[in-house]
DNA sequence: TGTATTTTATTTGTCGACAGAATCCGGCCG
DNA sequence: CGGCCGGATTCTGTCGACAAATAAAATACA
């Protein structure tokens, strides 16, 4: 059972749509609402206490995004993680990745060099703390800022997408940690950094496709050894 | 004025909301909506005769893809062209181009070689006609099977978005021809065909690239145009 | 006559209500 | 005992209405 927060903050006219949307989002990519998880307008209004009204334009918005799947006529659900599809996903992740790292290598500003700095700094600490949760969500803003200072709204827009989607997963897998593979990926952080300072495109694009060649590999590997477990079931 | 076109269709329940979807999208990818147009939800509840709720939420949906801007408490308008982020565009719908139609090559059926060739014939007769409407919709499907046939769905999706857009900007410029570039398409597309068809995948993926940059240059080229021309009033 | 201010009107965001659809449940029949 | 059918219930999709917010109009004032 989810937990009986009755929300009943006063909210300005306008703002009930991109409210829900948040709480919903957050839920969502938290897996507090895990896949496949219905979602009860009703309970929800009452829960916000609001109307259905705005509960059911920001559920038009989560499906747009595909992080919710809306059944004609039948509940809406929280969508499936596709696992036959992970290795499209993985593909385009890639191929985001180096893209936007090179387009930052090349059009970084020293105030997005700055930005990425404070992140890289949240990220380190969070791996220091073991927050498995905090790391998730800064390694995300970490690479979306990488992604801003490329300032290609169309690629910042897909990666953000991607990286969401991917938020997901790495809460799946990554709920606990006992390896030092985080610390390397500070390590990686770092020598990327260092390369869009430099402004070496080619370097940039190589740290980055490392980068996700190796985050991609850690998730197959736990994700083959997940599929084992439930076969020997 | 918009025609005077009051829809009164006996619909289903459940199938309001895609139905304003579609003709919305329809209309602004046409430009039937030119940008910056207003939309008046009042106005359109009543020319579909359904209530302002599903028209919202389709509203919703557009705003989700950009292709409309919601003003808080304020009409929501079709979105406007950014011009100033054309290259960021561009960019992006080469890169699209070239990774779907490499991913065709290695991963194309002979039934995603017909559904591609079927649409190769509609292009060529859409510009044998001179009709300019049909061949910016039937380039758009021809690439997004091209795309399909990658098998990839998350580059389809990213694909499509950028196509869809594209589509706006063709239509602009794209009203009447008098030169012989569609015919040079007819035979670029050939050529990709047969890559796609011969699993050469460095070939798929130059020639991929080279039939964007012609297509961009030529945006380009006519854009520039049309800037002079407005500096000039 | 032009500008500031109040009044009116239009339009959005939200609400409660209702009807259609689907699910659940119990009874009936094989 | 199990499966099919019908009624009751729950939930979605849509509707009309209302109040906040904005834009337009009218009025007052310099």
């Amino acid at each position: 059972m989810a937990k009986d927060t009755t929300v009943r903050t006063e909210r300005k006219r306008g703002e009930g749509v991109q409210f829900v949307y948040q709480v919903l989002r957050d839920d969502i990519l938290n897996l507090a609402l895990p896949p496949g998880s219905p979602i009860d307008e009703n309970q929800l209004a009452e829960r916000l206490s609001m109307s259905r009204t705005p509960i059911r334009e920001a559920l038009v918005r989560l499906a747009g995004e595909g992080l919710v799947t809306t059944l004609p006529n039948r509940s809406t659900v929280v969508s499936n993680i596709d696992f036959l599809d992970l290795p499209s996903y993985f593909d385009a992740l890639t191929l985001m990745y180096r893209v936007t790292t090179r387009l930052a290598a090349e059009n970084r500003t020293p105030q997005d060099l700055g930005r990425i700095r404070a992140l890289q700094g949240d990220f380190a600490r969070a791996v220091a703390a073991q927050d498995a949760a905090a790391m998730i969500s800064v390694n995300r803003d970490f690479h979306a800022a990488i992604a801003a200072a490329g300032r290609n709204s169309y690629y910042t827009g897909m990666f953000s997408r991607l990286l969401d989607e991917g938020r997901r997963l790495l809460r799946i897998y990554y709920s606990s940690f006992n390896d030092q593979l985080p610390r390397r990926y500070v390590e990686e952080h770092e020598d990327i950094i260092a390369a869009v300072e430099a402004r070496d495109i080619a370097r940039a694009d190589q740290l980055a496709t490392q980068h996700a060649d190796q985050i991609v590999q850690k998730l197959q590997r736990l994700i083959a050894q997940d599929r084992r477990r439930h076969i020997e079931l």
